[in-house]
DNA sequence: ATAAATACTATCAAATAGATAGGATTAATA
DNA sequence: TATTAATCCTATCTATTTGATAGTATTTAT
């Protein structure tokens, strides 16, 4: 499962997307109330957003959040990526956080291959997708 | 990612799985030092596996643990959904764990349709496998 | 100055992950 | 019946993650 946080993020982008024709910045509370978000937790994830050069943030009045990039340019394995780390089942097959699973060799690892192929489904679908797709969606 | 109990779990079976040929309990300290598995967790897993109806398990001497049913009857799902919960990222999508998200109407969620995508490609590679064609390859 | 916004720091509670310890119970067998 | 070898069970523990809240500092437009 993906986390709260991350679904929080995701929503919040495609929010902020959708209103991307108003040529304003977007307030923490108007996403928190039109999403459902907890306020001050949708705060720690926009500052992460914006950390990690998918959002922009002014501060003060008139402050708010935009995207840093065309909607179509962020897609949703990097967003993903930020929040929740590895897409992957195991670390072994993850492209993006690959390490070596401490208690088995990879050569004779008798599942690795399953959640290679797992994974290479998985990203088949989320590849295509970005901020822009799931705001026409 | 799955956990590492659930990937000390699939290991096991396969590793009972390989031994079926024996005719005898399998011990947990063989499994453990042969998959290196700490030893007392690999106790809980082998005992929760059993209290779902995969394992079978003998006290005293000459105990340990068998396949209740035959490996080709054991799907991996089965054997992930018992020990990590459900499969798909989102609860709202999930078929053995189906629960609504606090936050969102399903019918206007914009990210739902991609995550059954995901959890349909996930599946169509884990729904083929089972203990026994994990032990072959 | 004031108001309105984000930024930052600290903290918190609950759940989960990943175990470990120690003894109770069961069963085979010498 | 004593011994040994195994699972069973209960309790406990630490660290991390999840999901969040509170309060203050800082910035910016007017």
């Amino acid at each position: 499962m993906i986390s709260n946080k991350c679904k929080y993020a995701i929503k919040a982008l495609v929010y902020i997307a959708g209103k991307d024709e108003e040529d304003r910045a977007i307030l923490t509370a108007d996403i928190a109330r039109e999403q459902q978000i907890p306020r001050k937790f949708l705060e720690i994830i926009l500052r992460e957003l914006r950390n990690n050069r998918i959002l922009e943030s002014k501060r003060g009045k008139d402050g708010g959040f935009r995207l840093l990039r065309a909607a179509e340019d962020i897609s949703l394995t990097e967003v993903m990526r930020i929040i929740d780390g590895p897409i992957a089942m195991l670390p072994c097959v993850s492209l993006n956080y690959y390490h070596k699973c401490d208690e088995c060799e990879e050569e004779s690892c008798e599942i690795k291959g399953v959640f290679e192929k797992v994974r290479d489904r998985t990203l088949d679908v989320l590849n295509g997708q970005t901020i822009k797709s799931l705001t026409l969606s």
